[in-house]
RNA sequence: GCCGAAAUGGCGGAACUGGUAGACGCGCUGGACUCAAAAUCCAGUGACCCUAAAAGUCGUGUGGGUUCGAGUCCCACUUUCGGCACCA
């Protein structure tokens, strides 16, 4: 009997939406389940067969959650702001709430087509005003808080400006930027302006000044991803580093707490570890070394007090604010170039580059604290301003970077820790005896340290103090495409913001979306709805994590226009059990809602302290980029052969992505494009037209060419990405295979957080095994047969073993194996001929959350009523499983020699007897002496000669 | 550069806490059915040695180590992938 997957998942597509069979309720008298994706931002190119791989695992999940009793939340959103719909509206002139509406259009038929538990009724668009509206609010309420440092608590800012008024700021436990200390009097004598610059210290969401991409000649901020090798992506324009006035979010408040919480989440290790690594807690000391002949003092953190005494020069990060001030008349010229050249350079370049070093004298010194010694100043690149104090103290004798640095300026390298006791140490580990450090001398690394910090605090030259490498959020991006804030200024330049009963505040139309004048965002062209009576508004949005950061409570009671959800709703759904996302996301995303979740908890508008109880990583699924390779600045453009690659430098050569489908043999070492191949990539790229196209063999023209003629392109597997044209899409799969198969198919693929290249050609397979699982329930002659006749103890014991693992599996969320167990199953059922109904439809049952339309068919065949997928979930009997023989592998020396199958009743000593009795043991031990037997009851048997 | 992950047949992968490496599937080879093909079904399929079988040798990225026994644990390395704060 032919399965007809079109017309069939058709009708339970339909079926399940007009008795909505996914609508989930606000039950709170069942244990609930909450079971999340990471929501897609919908971009233009629509979904790749990589996206629902986690999409389809939650899936299985929240289904067999619900057979198993479970009240579970399994929705679906968008995140819908973010820069790919405004770069697109600015190529085509088509509005970003127009191609975001289509997208989201395209996405949901495409997920819909999938088969997938989702309610839409909860669906969730950070774009919807609806929902913004509550960004903006959780933003105000960020704003109106500061952070109480003994509380360990965010607290309303009310609360500081009375302590402000009472006391000043003289030991307020208050995280903050700036340290300029004033009492209540001084207080009250500052001017409004003055007092709300100051309150932005303490806001845990703020304005400062922040250094961001600017790009002259796009008239825009960049982001890291659009700056290609110091110059911008597109139009390969200069781009430097430029100090803006924008908000940011005080996230380094909850370092401590983001650390910490952790130990509770069930995350992979690895996670846990880039996230604290990314929070970057380390211990040291703060100290100020005075800069000679002048009344300023340098601040650095170091975590290696304990080389004070080797410290032969001073870093300072070329934009600290203190270069202008020092440097000398002399090294003037030297300085401003220099301060111009690392400006065009990146972050990540600055950081990157361990093998070159730059830098230029200052001309002033500081002196040493103990010594007094003069130490040059100098200022060098590799000294980033966000990190730490935007200083450095150089000991080039015990850290690699200044050692470099050292050498290549001729400066001093003291050494002052021994680590001769201590063979394999780098010179940066903390083990060996102080040398050459006075006081210090003889003692050991770690002990030296705290001396150190001791000696340091109580002559006043510094103290112990924690860093972490978090920095604050920026919260500003100066584009069209994201949430207004709700804040604007007067003309003196106070900020007010918004009532939260005229929330949303919502993002004007705007026809033409070109960046701002002078930097300023998009949005200053909107100028009726920027000023307004005597005000203006902020032109800065918000970034694309300020939507991200909340959603999943949202879908709690996504409707709710009084709340961002209801309290009974928070407290019936709490948080997310598990949720499924790319390690993409393993920093950023993760740590800004956890940030959000633990601020929200603070005021006590959620009752757990972390998000996401259970997270796991799926692995990207990756496409195969096949590159055809052309020689740099060839005229006519020349394309060689793979095989051609060695006769050229890298450098030389340019990878041009090809369109999969005109590649023959994709995939291979041979792939490679044909006459036809070559005619339809021209066709595609009319610019190669005049190309030559040369092999080991020969060369031709395009006009030319031969009709065996073949060039071999570069195979690589990597991103599915429209830039590669490798993208498949699942609509595609579906029409052929149907949606069951697709499924079952992409869980087929393998482990769920690993990364694993696409290959339709595999999927035969698995259409094979639905086939077959389907006919099980049809005769030769296509009838539908279920016989009621009890199951043999085999039947039995196939079903039971599949029930067993399967369940196991979907726990571990291993999804691979289970499908190879349904395989094993239907071919053992099959062998056997099994019709029996008591066998069959438990297997249906448990097949129902990998492939719902295939099993509510048969389930409806079958005479049942409602859907399958509101059945109970089949549970193993170990009674069905019992075996009482064991199959023994015997080894010499760790070496298998025979298979032993024993009664399982039989002891060891039994066991040792008659193993050295079989012939082909005997053989091996002829003149040989045993020296040990080793047998591990039910596993193995091990003898050592 | 820093942080994290991965590497097993021609391919995707399996192997629970150290105990029969290659489950399951793709592909390939041979066979059945067919006028023929497709589809379907059956058998074989890590490499080497060998006419073949039996038996054997080697084999989980590379080099070392621990162990009666290592894909699994330890040390060093190579390659690939993800992140590094304005892509989402």
């Amino acid at each position: 009997m032919e399965f007809l997957h079109r017309e069939i998942e058709e009708k339970w597509r339909r079926y399940w939406n007009e008795n909505q069979t996914y609508k989930v309720l606000d039950d709170f008298t069942k244990p609930k389940f909450y079971v999340l994706d990471m929501f897609p931002y919908p971009s233009g190119a629509g979904l790749h067969v990589g996206h629902p791989l986690g999409y389809i695992a939650s899936d299985i999940v929240a289904r067999y959650k619900r057979m198993s009793g479970y009240n579970v939340l399994h929705p679906m959103g968008f995140d819908a702001f973010g820069l790919p719909a405004e770069q697109y509206a600015i190529q085509t002139g088509i509005h970003p709430s127009v191609s975001t509406a289509q997208n989201i259009q395209r996405y949901r038929e495409q997920l819909d087509n999938i088969g997938f538990n989702y309610d839409w009724s909860r669906e969730v668009i950070t774009c919807d005003p609806g929902y913004y509206k509550w960004t903006q609010w959780i933003f105000l309420k960020l704003f109106n808080s500061y952070y109480n440092t003994s509380e360990q608590k965010a607290k309303p800012i009310d609360e500081l400006i009375h302590l402000f008024e009472r006391f000043g700021n003289h030991s307020i436990p208050a995280h903050h930027s700036e340290d300029s200390l004033f009492d209540a009097i001084e207080w009250k004598s500052k001017s409004r302006l003055e007092q709300e610059r100051i309150l932005m210290n303490y806001r845990l969401a703020y304005r400062k000044s922040a250094y961001v991409n600017w790009c002259e000649a796009l008239g825009t901020v960049l982001a890291n991803d659009e700056i290609k090798d110091g110059v911008s992506e597109r139009g390969g324009h200069p781009v430097e580093k430029k100090a803006m006035l924008q908000w940011a979010l005080r996230i380094t408040a909850y370092a401590e707490r983001l650390l910490k919480d952790m130990e509770t989440l069930e995350w992979s290790d690895s996670l846990k570890i880039m996230q604290s690594n990314w929070i970057g807690k380390s211990v040291g000391a703060q100290l100020f070394f005075a800069v000679e002949d002048q009344n300023e003092s340098i601040e650095v953190f170091t975590t290696r007090p304990d080389t004070i005494f080797g410290v032969s020069f001073m870093v300072l990060a070329p934009e600290h604010p203190l270069v202008y001030k020092i440097t000398s008349s002399t090294q003037k010229t030297f300085v401003e170039n220099y301060i111009n050249h690392s400006n065009h350079k990146t972050e990540r370049e600055r950081q990157s580059d361990n093998k070159s070093v730059s830098g230029v004298f200052t001309g002033a010194y500081a002196i040493h604290p103990f010594t007094n010694a003069k130490i040059p100043i100098w200022i060098a690149d590799y000294v980033l301003i966000e990190y730490g104090t935007g200083a450095i103290m150089a000991v080039p004798g015990h850290d690699k970077r200044d050692q470099l640095f050292a050498k290549q300026f001729n400066l001093p390298i003291l050494q002052v820790v021994d680590q001769s006791n201590f063979s394999n140490a780098d010179l940066e580990d903390k083990v060996g005896i102080m040398v050459n450090s006075d006081f210090l001398n003889g003692i050991q690394v770690y002990q030296a340290i705290q001396d150190i910090l001791q000696v340091l605090e109580s002559k006043g030259i510094g103290k112990t103090r924690i860093q972490y490498k978090l920095r604050d959020a920026n919260f500003s991006r100066q584009r069209y495409w994201g949430e207004p804030f709700p804040i604007y200024y007067d003309a003196q330049g106070h900020t007010y913001q918004l009532d939260e009963n005229n929330l949303p505040l919502e993002l004007p139309h705007l026809e033409q979306i070109e960046p701002g004048k002078s930097a300023k965002s998009p949005l200053a062209a909107a100028t009726e709805w920027v000023n307004f009576q005597d005000y203006t508004r902020e032109t800065d949005t918000m970034p694309g994590y300020a939507g991200s950061s909340w959603y999943f409570l949202r879908y709690m009671d996504p409707n709710n226009p009084n709340a961002f959800a209801s309290t009974e709703n928070i407290n019936y759904w709490k948080e997310v059990d598990l949720y499924i996302g790319g390690t993409e996301h393993a920093v950023g995303h993760l740590m800004y809602s956890r940030f959000w979740h633990k601020f929200l908890y603070d005021c006590g508008l959620v009752n757990t302290t972390e998000p996401f109880k259970k997270l796991v990583n799926q692995g990207m699924i990756q496409g195969i980029i096949e590159s055809l390779l052309l020689v740099k600045d060839s005229h006519p453009p020349l394309f060689i052969d793979v095989n051609l690659k060695t006769a050229y430098a890298d450098d030389q050569l340019a990878r041009i992505p090809v369109h999969i489908d005109y590649v023959s043999d994709y995939n291979t070492d041979h792939s490679h494009l044909n006459k036809k191949g070559i005619l339809e990539f021209v066709k595609w790229r009319p610019e190669f037209a005049g190309s030559l196209f040369k092999n080991v063999d020969t060369s031709y023209l395009l006009n030319e060419i031969s009709d065996d003629f073949k060039i071999n392109t570069l195979s690589e597997t990597g991103k599915m990405s429209k830039r590669y044209h490798n993208v498949v899409n699942p609509d595609d799969v579906i029409a052929e295979y149907g949606a069951d198969c697709f499924r079952m198919y992409e869980m087929f693929l393998g482990p769920i957080d690993q990364a694993k290249p696409w290959d339709t050609k595999g999927i035969d397979g698995v259409s094979k095994f639905l086939r077959k699982f389907y006919n099980l329930f049809y005769s030769a002659n296509d009838q539908f047969i279920l016989t009621d006749e009890p199951a043999t103890a085999e039947e039995l014991k196939f079903l039971h073993s599949c029930i067993k693992k399967v369940n196991q599996d979907i726990e571990q969320l291993s999804f691979n194996t289970s499908v190879s167990a349904f395989m094993i199953c239907v071919n053992e059922l099959k062998r056997i001929g099994c019709t029996k109904k008591e066998v069959l439809i438990p297997l249906a049952q448990l097949l129902a959350p990998f492939a719902p339309f295939i099993t509510e068919e048969i389930w409806h065949t079958a005479g049942f009523n409602g859907s399958i997928h509101h059945s109970e979930y089949p549970q193993a009997d170990e009674n069905h499983l019992i075996k009482n023989e064991v199959n023994y592998p015997v080894s010499i020396n760790g070496k298998k020699r025979y298979e032993w199958i024993v009664s399982k009743s039989m002891n060891q000593t039994e066991l040792q007897e008659q193993v050295l009795q079989l012939d082909e043991i005997k053989k091996w031990l002829e003149g040989q002496e045993i020296k040990k037997i080793i047998i591990v009851p039910n596993r193995m048997i091990n003898i050592v000669i």
